[in-house]
RNA sequence: GGGGUCUUAGCUCAGCUGGGAGAGCAUCUGCCUUACAAGCAGAGGGUCAUAGGUUCGAGCCCUAUAGGCCCCACCA
């Protein structure tokens, strides 16, 4: 009846395979059905101008385990998938290949660069969703969308034009941060700043007379950038600093430009720090922007797009800002106003994407106010409505949300949301429309243009959660699955993406996009660095699939790692799952070669032995704790405990207890009933492990019961209190604890391992003698026991015989000839210092008045039954000893 | 400057609300036992960074210290 496995597990071939089952049953679409919940998960789109690297591979795997799991509970499990056009990314790249082939963006022109860009969207866009199944990704790609596709366009232009009807969008001068190398402004949140090693120029100005003249005196001060002198237009000192009293409203000389410009007070000077005197350039710093704004200076633009010099840099036009400064630092030395350069390392902001040092410059830009937009934000998190997983995220959260600035969402780009505001020619009227006006609604001239510039490309994917479920029409879709439930992401895009999306849900759905956020961590290489392309040490994880199954691939992400935690990826890990894969595999061979000739049934209660109720009643507590660690996140520990069981528990133990009686066709009823067993409790183990490693879950569980399509859309599997059961757990416990002393007895004593031995068992415990008898055919097939006898006292049994003690009961091998008199001895002694340590740690606790008085009641009891264990365990010790000391 | 986080076996890391220290890999020993050598059986290995405190009880909670990593701010 059951289809025969190949001997070792092969993941090339079978992956492939039944990905293209599960797509063509339909498994992965999600459908309004309001006769079951949603449980709905949006992917983080990918980027397309990437592949697929391990932190998707990671995202991924989570995302697909959660959404598996739901399903299986019998959720209508929606993972809605699609890519993000990355503006500036993609930009970037499609420009360098332009380069490759001599050509620029301007060469094109915005409609033939668009051209290409589609072009490349549809290559790699595809390229990535492929890489996305290899992985065995169940994301319903029937709804696949694009941040840029024509829902999602209607999208951001509502949101838009909303955003600016309610003020909480608008067009202003300030400073912000210029890439000169990409051209275009970018957010505060684009901006790295990393330590560099520069210097700090000390510099002085003349003081003036009131009447023009200088005074003789200077004014000191030190800059790490001395050509934005150029846009002075104030000295600042702090208005209660005594040293500066009597300066403060006069003017000094800005050298080389002869400008005439005031000594201001401001308290955003530091007193302690250097000379407590600063240069102020409002159009080249942000704080000097503020300063400006306080007193009322004129900001003085010297800076062009590409960071040169411009006309009001005078003779310095042209310049690159480096050699703009090395240029001005030697006039003043030549003027003499250079006292000093000292080395100094700082931080300089530098674009994310490009590394260029952005240049703050002050500019016409578009922004979203965020003072108002941030508040549903901030106490969603506050009041629990969104739960952050792991809570730590909660600081860094608000570490964001209440520091939050002004979102510049304007960008010099082509690729991306254009921006649709529209000018008249006539006489400069803004109109913000979601289509582009017939007219101009002031003068009434039909000359609009449309502003040139793009969105950031996180407005976009801040609607994601509802703009791929239709908004702004009211679709179904919408209704149904909004609001979603989790979103799995790293914690490195907190603040681009998940407070916008979770400030946008709030203002244009009036609901909180997802209920929880699962954060997880990078994927750094064995030494613990992270992957990067110029380090050349980025993993990829379309070779580990190829070379070692998703399935291995899967698990090495998910084993062992906590939410929120950066992991190292080794090779290692991967082969160990890889072997795990094969070992279930191997088991479930196993199992269907037994199965082959025999029908199973649902056997008699009384023909279930009690090692079949012992792993019934294991695998029954498994699937509590697992379902338990699921709905916690816990999946490293969900995971963990599956793998043990399987392996341990199942194939080490349960396996091998029973090949006897699979091995023995005489007893009918006992074999039904162990492969009964093994299969029941097979298949509930490979539903807990689908969602990990749904490759080898849905081979096995297909080839094993013909009748069954897909383990995907099979039951989860529940706790049944009837499958509790106490006493057979304890029972065969107490079996492994003694083929485990009398294994490692014989390994001591080097007994050639194919030898046979007599194993006495004595006890005087009515409990104890029932579960040796029953159990006692274990002792043949695992320990090598020739024979097993059960008796009262050891009367008959040799003096030199080898004891194993457990608890209630005492084992005894005889080595008439093998055995080592003082070898046992040593090895008694050191079971009695164990013993004795234990009970001086139990006998402590009992014997502590406040622990009785304070402790729980289960606890007291618990170390009550293990002082009774041990004190008995030590007897027998110590009869034993004295015996052999005869 | 502010915040977070880590320090547990040789290596990489788990350890959920405090109640007798775990896994994988590596090492050592013995096994090609008819599911699996990608395997089986056994073993060694840890004052859980340091110092205090809270508690009947601390790897876990609190404080301080040392070292590592990260994020935010950006005193020119």
């Amino acid at each position: 009846m059951s289809k025969e496995l190949a001997k070792t597990y092969d993941p090339q071939g079978i992956e492939n395979r039944l990905y293209q089952k599960w797509l063509d049953k339909n498994y992965f679409h999600a459908t309004v059905d309001y006769d079951k919940k949603p449980f709905t998960i949006v992917i983080p789109p990918p980027n397309i101008t990437g592949q697929l690297h391990m932190g998707h591979a990671l995202d991924n795997t989570m995302q697909d385990i959660l959404i598996r799991y739901k399903r299986m509970q019998g959720f209508n499990a929606l993972w809605q998938p699609g890519t993000d056009h990355a503006s500036i990314a993609t930009e970037v790249k499609i420009i360098q290949k332009l380069k490759e082939e001599g050509l620029t963006k301007e060469d094109l022109g915005r409609d033939g660069f668009l051209e290409r860009a589609w072009e490349w969207k549809k290559e790699y866009g595809e390229r990535i969703i492929s890489q996305l199944k290899k992985l065995g990704s169940s994301c319903d790609w029937e709804r696949e969308r694009f941040t840029m596709d024509e829902g999602c366009n209607k999208a951001v232009n509502e949101v838009f034009c909303k955003m600016y009807e309610k003020g909480y969008i608008y067009k202003g001068s300030r400073i912000i941060n210029w890439c000169p190398v990409c051209n275009t402004s970018i957010s505060d949140a684009e901006v790295e700043y990393e330590e560099q090693a520069g210097h700090f120029w000390h510099i002085k100005y003349p003081i003036l007379n009131d009447d023009g003249s200088e005074n003789g005196q200077y004014l000191e001060f030190a800059t790490t950038r001395p050509e934005t002198m150029l846009g002075d237009t104030a000295v600042a000192v702090h208005p209660e600093d005594e040293r500066y009293q009597k300066l403060i409203g006069k003017n000094v000389l800005l050298p080389i430009v002869n400008r005439k410009i005031p000594i201001v007070a401001d308290t955003y000077v530091d007193r302690e720090f250097g000379t407590g005197v600063v240069k102020i350039t409002p159009a080249h710093d942000p704080n000097d922007f503020e300063v400006g704004k306080r007193h009322d200076l004129p900001i003085i633009n010297i800076m062009n797009d590409d960071a040169t010099i411009n006309a009001n840099g005078g003779k310095f036009e042209g310049m690159d800002r480096y050699d703009a400064r090395k240029a001005i630092v030697e006039e003043l030395d030549a003027m003499g106003l250079l006292v000093k350069i000292e080395d100094y390392s700082h931080n300089v902001g530098t674009h994310d994407r490009c590394k260029t040092t952005v240049e703050p410059l002050v500019k016409q830009q578009w922004f979203v106010k965020m003072d108002e937009l941030i508040k549903p934000a901030r106490d969603s998190v506050k009041n629990s409505e969104i739960r952050l997983v792991p809570e730590r995220m909660d600081k860094t959260f608000f570490n964001w949300t209440d520091n939050i600035r002004d979102w510049c969402i304007s960008r010099q780009l082509w690729w991306g949301h254009r921006i649709p505001a529209y000018y008249c020619k006539d006489c400069g009227e803004v109109a913000v429309a979601k289509e582009m006006p017939h007219q101009c609604p002031k003068c009434g001239c039909t000359t609009m243009t449309q502003d040139p510039d793009t969105l950031d490309t996180w407005f976009s994917s801040a609607l994601w959660p509802f703009s791929t479920l239709g908004w702004p029409e009211n679709t179904e879709e919408l209704k149904y699955f909004y609001p979603t439930d989790v979103l799995v992401t790293g914690y490195d895009i907190i603040f681009f993406w998940v407070i916008r999306m979770i400030f946008s849900g709030y203002e244009q759905m009036g609901e909180k996009p997802f209920h929880t956020v699962l954060f997880h961590g990078l994927i750094r290489d064995a030494q613990g660095r992270k992957m990067s392309k110029s380090l050349g040490n980025g993993i990829d994880p379309l070779e580990v699939i190829e070379q070692y199954g998703a399935d291995a691939l899967r698990m090495t992400l998910i084993t062992g790692n906590a939410p929120g935690n950066d992991m190292r990826f080794h090779y290692e890990k991967v082969e160990a799952n890889r072997n795990f894969a094969n070992k279930i595999w191997n088991a479930s061979r196993f199992i269907m070669m037994n199965m082959q000739d025999s029908k199973v049934t649902k056997p008699e209660a009384a023909d279930l032995l009690p090692v079949d109720r012992f792993i019934l009643s294991k695998v029954n507590r498994l699937i509590k704790e697992v379902t338990d660690n699921m709905e916690n996140y816990e999946m490293g520990i969900a995971v963990q405990k599956i793998f043990d069981f399987i392996w341990d528990e199942f194939c080490d133990w349960y396996i091998e207890m029973v090949k006897p009686r699979l091995y023995n066709s005489d007893d009918a009823a006992s074999r039904n009933a162990a492969l009964y067993t093994l299969k029941t409790v097979l298949i509930d183990a490979l539903k807990l492990l689908h969602p990990f490693m749904p490759f080898v879950t849905e081979e096995i569980f297909c080839t094993l019961q013909d009748e069954e399509e897909s383990i995907m859309v099979s039951q989860w599997p529940e706790y049944k209190e009837e499958n509790h059961y106490e006493a057979d757990e304890k029972a065969i416990e107490t079996i492994k604890e003694a083929i485990r002393g009398i294994r490692n007895v014989r390994a001591e004593m080097n007994v050639v391992p194919s030898r046979k031995t007599q194993v006495y068992v004595v006890t005087t415990q009515a409990e104890m003698k029932q579960i040796f008898e029953e159990g006692k055919h274990f002792f043949a097939s695992l320990a090598y026991a020739s024979e097993v006898l059960i008796c009262d006292n050891r009367d008959d049994i040799a003096e030199d015989a080898v004891s194993v003690v457990i608890a209630n009961a005492n084992i005894y091998i005889p080595f008439a000839e093998l055995v080592d008199i003082k070898q046992e001895l040593e090895r008694l002694k050191k079971e009695e210092s164990r013993l004795e340590g234990e009970l001086n740690r139990v006998r402590g606790m009992l014997s502590n008045e406040r622990f009785i008085s304070k402790a729980p009641e289960a606890k007291i009891a618990e170390e009550r039954a293990k002082l009774e264990k041990y004190t008995q365990m030590m007897d027998q010790v110590k009869e034993r000893l004295e015996q052999l000391s005869k």
